[in-house]
DNA sequence: ATTAATCTTGACCGTTCGGTCAGGTTTATT
DNA sequence: AATAAACCTGACCGAACGGTCAAGATTAAT
């Protein structure tokens, strides 16, 4: 039951080059000459396996939402909350280092009002977030961690994690023209979880 | 030396109808054509005072970064660690909450490489930086606070306050679509300066 | 070998974009 | 009252947009 390969290939390709293009002018400003020439093929190529713009940004944005569904379920991976937070957030630490075209286009989209995502924030994220909202208060009730508004945490942490790859070109302007290196952005993550966590009180 | 009254009103009409679009569509989506009936004047009426679309976004830009760094010097008005640090958080929240479309624009035009605002970035915010950077570094060497990366304390703190503004439907969509109302944000407040200072080793 | 299905592409279409401009109107100056 | 300066705007322009299409090339199925 194998897709043609052909048809396989193609679609790789131009979903790539329109990650790239996407997250670089946004979704206005892509269009979808760049993404063709990003790709290498001619434009009435790309209406033949995406008919629309939007069908193609749909697409892209579909893929990206998988991504962070995965990265999301590390946060059940451990019964202690030390363990569960520091494990999400250096995940989400990650996926912001390794996928940063990805955060930009979520942003984006966010940011115009997610005109497209609505039903998936209003319904699959936040169904995820209610029942990690109940762990956290768990947590809080047995006393493992201080009292707190658990929506509130998990926004902090979002807010974080995709800032670095969001604020990239503003974090690399106050970094002397470079993007983190290795070295500092793993001094990030550290930081980023030490503060949370101590500042929930789930450290010392 | 007042300048003419009429060209004061069109002005300050067009540039607030301009804030308005540039951060619902983005610099690409936003067209002269909108941002002229948003304002109530024909489109060439818009050429008249900013010669082009791009020039009419800088002075966008620029209000925009007036407002965040007369925002931003809530930072020195304390000798305290604790006091100055949640002066600067609180202000920055209220930022947020009070002109989100501002933060909005600022926030795309970062995303998409801040290609506009990289000469801002590398010198009068960089060397805004830097001096607090110092502040907090004092901080530290006195036993104030814990040792720290005060960079990485800097990007956090933005990441966490401008969320609320750049994330708004986001967060819309996660609480029962209702926006956060007045007591919920002033919950989201005080406990975004509760934990980054205890994080920091501020509190208790 | 033949047919059918899939894939490829240059040329083209209607629409909308940012921007221009001539000529009229209003406001300020003397 | 007359002149100058500033302001206003409908009509228009070339360029670029997303999208279409017919006709040819390639691949798969029989």
């Amino acid at each position: 039951m194998r897709k043609n390969q052909i048809r396989i290939n193609n679609e790789r390709r131009i979903l790539a080059a329109a990650v790239k293009i996407f997250a670089g002018y946004g979704y206005q400003g892509a269009t979808m000459r760049k993404i063709a020439e990003e790709a290498g093929l001619p434009k009435a190529n790309l209406h033949y396996y995406f008919q629309t713009k939007e069908q193609l940004y749909r697409q892209v944005l579909d893929g990206i939402f998988k991504d962070w569904l995965a990265a999301a379920n590390t946060f059940d991976e451990c019964e202690e909350p030390v363990e569960a937070l520091r494990g999400y957030i250096e995940t989400k630490m990650d996926l912001s280092r390794k996928r940063p075209l990805e955060s930009r286009i979520w942003a984006e989209e966010i940011l115009r009002g997610a005109p497209l995502i609505q039903d998936q924030l209003e319904q699959t994220l936040a169904a995820w977030l209610d029942t990690r909202v109940k762990r956290i208060t768990d947590w809080i009730n047995t006393g493992t961690i201080q009292p707190m508004n658990p929506r509130i945490l998990m926004y902090m942490i979002w807010a974080v994690t995709q800032h670095f790859a969001d604020f990239e070109s503003q974090i690399r302007a106050l970094n002397q023209q470079q993007n983190l290196s290795d070295e500092q952005f793993a001094e990030a993550k550290k930081q980023v979880v030490q503060t949370i966590l101590k500042g929930i009180g789930a450290l010392d």
